[in-house]
DNA sequence: AGGAAAAATCGCAAAAATTGACATTCCCCC
DNA sequence: GGGGGAATGTCAATTTTTGCGATTTTTCCT
């Protein structure tokens, strides 16, 4: 499973190294350390393992072909989503318009290096760091945390 | 299978590159790297692998001759699909009409050169790049992300 | 706390992709 | 048949991507 929250450099070419745990998640679990990468609404990115994601596309090309929804799903979600697979040394490229929908590094700019991964136990997240904390922020406001007090005693946590 | 979103350069008289991945996939699947190119419903291009085409052609076929959508299908989508078969440096040709259609490069004009492909897995999708922006623009508006809430929801991605 | 092993970074070098420019061919019209 | 223009094909420079070796940092075990 992905678990725990990490911090990596990205160089100046997009790329990171992958937390070595999720790395070994992915190869004990799926003999294979590739993995899908792609925008999530917000602005962060989603990691699936390949098995998992291919059933979601499967999933995604059944829904009709000319509903509103389902096209801006195809071409947010489906579209962007790339094959990323690790380098020897554990690393992988995160490319443009990916780094740009989570506001990472672009050019020179070495401010938004920071990434932060977080596990999500069957998926990832990644973000970069300022935008990461100024979310963060946002959850722990009165309105959210209500909700999520109902959800825990939903849950019974 | 087509995967991620890359932006390309075209020439004045319509050669663009096939995004080297797409050319892989062609190649490594179909062991050809020609494709169909026609015209979506939208102003944008839709490319094909040559069998999934034939495929798609034998369905369009079995519609009614004189059905009136089923001419205008015809008309519309069968009609202006051509062949693109890629040259020593992984060019190819879009022609006049379907570069029409997706309002790309019209002669000197050096706007629109920019052209943008879409992975969308057994297809993809070629717009020019201002055409893509604004309608990306749209699609993220309030009233159609959460139509694709709900299908994310339905879809448990 | 010290040392070994693993993880994460950095930077260069090789390889590949992309693009601009030029050469050739083909075709149409003069 | 010759000239011009468009279409197609090729080359070559540039930029980008990818791979690798080496260094630094962190983690874990003794």
């Amino acid at each position: 499973m992905f678990r725990g929250q990490f911090e990596h450099n990205m160089d100046e070419k997009g790329r990171v190294s992958l937390p070595a745990k999720f790395k070994e998640y992915l190869l004990s679990s799926f003999q294979n350390s590739s993995f899908i990468l792609t925008t999530h609404i917000e602005p962060c990115l989603l990691g699936y393992p390949l098995p998992e994601w291919e059933k979601m596309e499967q999933d995604i090309l059944k829904l009709p072909t000319f509903d509103q929804g389902a096209t801006a799903l195809r071409r947010l979600f489906l579209g962007p989503a790339t094959e990323c697979s690790i380098d020897k040394n554990g690393r992988f490229l995160i490319g443009p318009t990916l780094r740009e929908h989570a506001s990472c590094l672009s050019g020179q700019n070495q401010d938004n290096k920071e990434i932060i991964f977080i596990g999500m136990t069957n998926k990832f997240e990644i973000w970069s760091k300022p935008l990461w904390q100024s979310m963060v922020q946002d959850l722990k406001k009165e309105e959210t945390l209500k909700k999520v007090q109902e959800l825990i005693v939903d849950l019974s946590i």
